[in-house]
DNA sequence: GTCAGCGAAGTTGTCAACAACTTTTCGGAG
DNA sequence: CTCCGAAAAGTTGTTGACAACTTCGCTGAC
């Protein structure tokens, strides 16, 4: 979400190897991908003096990476009292998805009026290993390719601006995100949702394409609210 | 003789209550603020050392607010380079409208499934007043109510995750926004749409809404695109 | 026992000085 | 006159020290 790395192209004209500090950039990336492995549990303080000894950089640079991942919604900060991991409650859960839903249905309608013959091609690709994968019961691997299939579709959309909210969103329940498609039954499920998205935009079919992806999207919302009606999720 | 430490005796005018120095939220708010006026425009360099003088913050506060306004898309900082208050293409401008188009018919559709008799008055209000402001001609009046008219359907909604985010991009787009709605004869094509919007939500329609909701967005890209043909946008 | 008050420890917030980088200026060689 | 390069000016990046705030534990009166 920011252009800081100019990368001029130019060498640096005074090499500073030595130097281990690292910038603001690395350690806010470092300390996202740690959130986001788990490494961190949700409502876990973030105490500078830790993060410093665990990644290496200045206070300063620290500080500032908690700023930026407060923006995208990973960290809370409260004044005087520091940063901690961001709860995310079932009910945010679902209008994150639900925001989710629309902004990946509007991908996925452009996706359709822009894709080429090759990227056709890439997503039978997929497709054609999604049911491998379910056949073989190989789940984890399904999930991958779900991801792999967005993430094409996005590719396919071009579309900057969704493209960057709906990481941010991902990023957000990267904690629930793989749960769902380990959930028994689930593959059967939502395998012919993503046949018929690929169908879709290889038809070049736009309204279809967004009503493919929504639908998909809208059937995880059901899901999302059966766990609460269970209380799997607190 | 370098530097010349203070000794404890004189501290400046105590950092109590009385003293003026804003802190980063504050510094934040008002840059913001002057940015949406226009005050500074799109590509102008924002110079910390000039903030300072303007805001009367701290460099450090100053910093943190450009920080934060990059987080939301308002300024640009590059590394080394510092700030700029970030130019938005026309290209950009309609990819922003079209997530507003999905986010707002989301919203709106989940209005409509929550609004209130006592809500619907509101609407009817302002359907009322709007139809007037277009009959006297006073379009400077639709262009507020136009706001007020969307503001009040994400009230109803109250969908947090998707208001926010249609904040940041709205803001984004000030300069453009208010635009529009100037345009001759944009009025006479709006006023039914958001009729249309108005009769969906009260009627408890959510798809009719989001339809309602989304045709009136489209039809605003419509417009961009159109400028974009007569190069009216840089 | 307990609870208010007080102080220490732990943590975050802020600042001013300094370092590094970018842009501008300017002198001299060609 | 123009181009090159180095110094100067202007601006941003970073650091270490310190101030302010919160939390926790201790003491002692009741």
């Amino acid at each position: 979400m920011s252009a800081e790395n100019n990368l001029t192209g130019v060498r640096r004209s005074r090499p500073r190897r030595t130097d281990e500090g690292k910038d603001k950039a690395t350690a806010r990336d470092e300390l996202r991908k740690a959130i986001l492995a788990g490494e961190y549990m949700p409502g876990e303080r973030l105490v500078e003096a830790q993060l410093i000894e665990r990644f290496g950089a200045s206070r300063f640079n620290i500080r500032l990476a908690l700023q930026d991942l407060a923006g995208e919604g990973l960290v809370e900060i409260q004044r005087n009292r520091g940063a901690q991991v961001r709860k995310i409650s079932l009910a945010e859960t679902i209008e994150i998805t639900q925001v989710r839903m629309v902004l990946e249905g509007l991908v996925a309608a452009q996706a359709a009026t822009r894709v080429t013959d090759e990227e056709a091609s890439e997503l039978d690709e997929i497709g054609l290993l999604m049911r491998r994968a379910v056949e073989a019961g190989e789940f984890r691997r399904y999930s991958d390719l779900n991801q792999q299939l967005h993430a094409l579709v996005r590719r396919i959309a071009g579309h900057q601006t969704a493209d960057r909210l709906i990481g941010t969103l991902r990023a957000q329940l990267a904690r629930h995100q793989f749960m769902l498609s380990l959930l028994p039954g689930r593959p059967m499920v939502s395998l012919p949702q993503h046949e018929r998205i690929i169908t879709a935009i290889r038809g070049r079919d736009p309204g279809e394409a967004e009503a493919a992806m929504r639908d998909h999207i809208a059937s995880v919302i059901e899901v999302l609210r059966t766990l609460d009606d269970q209380g799997i999720i607190p």
